[in-house]
RNA sequence: CGGGGUGUGGCGCAGUUGGUAGCGCGCUACGUUCGGGACGUAGAGGCCGCGAGUUCGAGUCUCGCCACUCCGACCA
């Protein structure tokens, strides 16, 4: 289905799906709905998985698996839970095939029924509060910290690569203590760490704060979110972190014993984000030329690409060029040297364009002479000359230089596409041209479903850092006394 | 689940009033090239999404199914 990738403005959903299929990152397979991650999308994957898992330890998380399979009964334990994700679930009932009776095939042997349906995991809340009520009796069992990296499926009418599949990888942390305080201090530490590593890695400048009342998690108390603006004015929700107060403890009976002998509820927190992480990477960064990946998380950081004639040129600048690379290697930084005989540098040029890698470097025979080195990067398509001496430790820094540029670039599209409203009809003219739009709002869900009905739009988040500041809701005129932020969404 | 679109070599597509499948890219071999997606010559590669039906004959017509995709609805 790839096409040529058109311009970015042209039809962004089609632009978008080119560019994934087209930089070997991911593919539509046969079983509907679902994603195969090509080897260089998986590496990335890699990346950011590796970021995050040292993140997740260093807040002294330890990481544990379990099962794929929820009993029905399971699920249903929590009320508003079993509500929020009934409709999407992908249920076992047999376990066992056999020959059709026709000779065709197999069919499921119907004396293969299972007694109580197992629930393919959508998320992993109650097998694994059914699993900590065993592993918790006293307050000296607690925290539990514990982090699974998964797959989870969720039957979602419409599929969308890496945004919205019908199955996908993702880590969910899930997390039991003592106190009430200790739990919300948890979710507001993951939800900042989400932000940090959104920042400082994805290179993607996110709005941290709560969801509302109608948006939030089924089963939780409140859910923090980060969510972040894609090229095309719409938002992506890159990760959440839920308060789940008791209601699990309560569902799966977990109690423990006080210090003070009292039985008392356990209060939970779940986390997660998802492979979704790399389509708001995708759609944040990248232009008509391919993918920008960040320094930090692409697979490849630097490639080396020999512009020669014959086979005595090449063999001088290949000696050069694997000394430079090893000279990178020793900084840690990845380097490939392409010497690929059978497609040209120019080729070869647009081809580590589309896949997003940050520094290219050129050697030819004018280089050879002269003692340089052609460095483009990628973010900006710049090239210039440099001398070979010292060319490591110079591509060091640059490759530090577009990680921060491109988040820079990030941001002030961002704030170039955030709107701050004051009437309601000023609201809806925004909205259509997409970005963020900022408005007073009184806070009950019915103003917040007619905004919804009436613009499409939803309240991605009430964000922690907004400021105080008395005003009158849009719709209503009712006094508000935080700003939320509103957009169009995936 | 509703509405539109598409399923034909690996990829992108064409295929007239039904007559036994073609183009570009890629692939293989050889040669010439090589500072931004090279060119020539010669090759290989197809249950035309699946299943029925109409017909002497179906990629093409009819019916059913499936998958993908876009727009809705839905979506921690």
């Amino acid at each position: 289905m790839a096409k040529e990738v058109t311009n970015i403005s042209d039809n962004y959903a089609q632009w978008y799906n080119d560019l994934v299929v087209k930089a070997g990152l991911a593919e539509n397979s046969a079983v509907r709905g679902c994603m195969v991650i090509k080897p260089y999308g998986y590496a990335i994957w890699e990346k950011i998985q590796a970021a995050l898992d040292k993140m997740f330890k260093d807040t002294g998380h330890v990481n544990a698996y379990f099962p794929l399979f929820i009993p029905k009964s399971f699920l249903s334990r929590e009320a508003e839970h079993v509500e929020g994700f009934a409709k999407e679930c992908a249920v076992v009932t047999h376990h066992r095939l056999m020959s059709s009776p026709d000779g065709k095939g197999v069919v499921v042997d119907p004396q293969a029924k299972l007694e109580e349906e197992l629930i393919v995991r959508p998320t992993s809340e109650t097998i694994i509060w059914s699993t900590y009520k065993n592993w918790i009796q006293s307050y000296r069992d607690l925290p539990i910290l514990v982090n699974q990296w998964a797959n989870v499926v969720r039957w979602e009418m419409r599929t969308r690569l890496f945004l919205r599949t019908a199955e996908f990888l993702w880590q969910e942390g899930h997390t039991a203590h003592a106190t009430r305080e200790e739990a919300i201090e948890e979710t507001e530490k993951m939800i900042g760490v989400y932000a940090d590593f959104a920042e400082n890695f994805l290179a993607l400048p996110v709005l941290v704060g709560k969801k509302t009342a109608s948006e939030r998690f089924a089963g939780a108390e409140d859910t923090y979110c980060i969510e972040a603006l894609m090229q095309d004015g719409k938002a992506l929700q890159a990760g959440t972190s839920h308060f789940l107060g008791q209601n699990f403890a309560k569902a799966f009976d977990v109690q423990y014993v006080s210090k003070e002998g009292k039985q008392e509820y356990v209060w939970a927190t779940s986390w997660g984000v998802s492979t979704r992480l790399m389509g708001a990477l995708i759609m944040a960064h990248s232009d008509n030329s391919g993918l920008v990946l960040p320094p930090k998380l692409a697979p490849l950081q630097v490639v080396i690409v020999p512009i020669y004639k014959g086979a005595e040129e090449l063999t001088a600048i290949s000696v050069r060029a694997n000394e430079i690379k090893r000279q990178l290697e020793a900084l840690g930084i990845t380097a490939k040297y392409d010497d690929r005989d059978n497609v040209r540098s120019g080729f070869k040029f647009a081809e580590y364009e589309l896949k997003g890698v940050p520094v290219r470097l050129a050697i030819g025979p004018r280089d050879m002479q002269n003692g340089t080195v052609e460095v483009a990067r990628r973010d900006t398509l710049q090239k210039q000359l440099l001398p070979q001496e010292n060319i490591a430790s110079c591509v060091a820094s640059l490759l530090n230089e577009i990680q921060e540029n491109i988040f820079v670039k990030a941001k002030t599209f961002r704030a170039e596409n955030t709107f701050e409203v004051n009437t309601y009809d000023e609201f809806k003219q925004q909205i259509e041209k997409g970005g963020f739009v900022v408005a007073h709002w009184d806070g009950t869900p019915e103003t917040e479903e007619k905004i919804k009905e009436e613009t499409k739009a939803t309240i991605r988040c009430i964000p922690r850092d907004g400021k105080q500041e008395a005003g009158r809701c849009i719709v209503t005129g009712k006094p508000s006394a935080q700003r939320v932020v509103f957009a169009r969404s995936y």
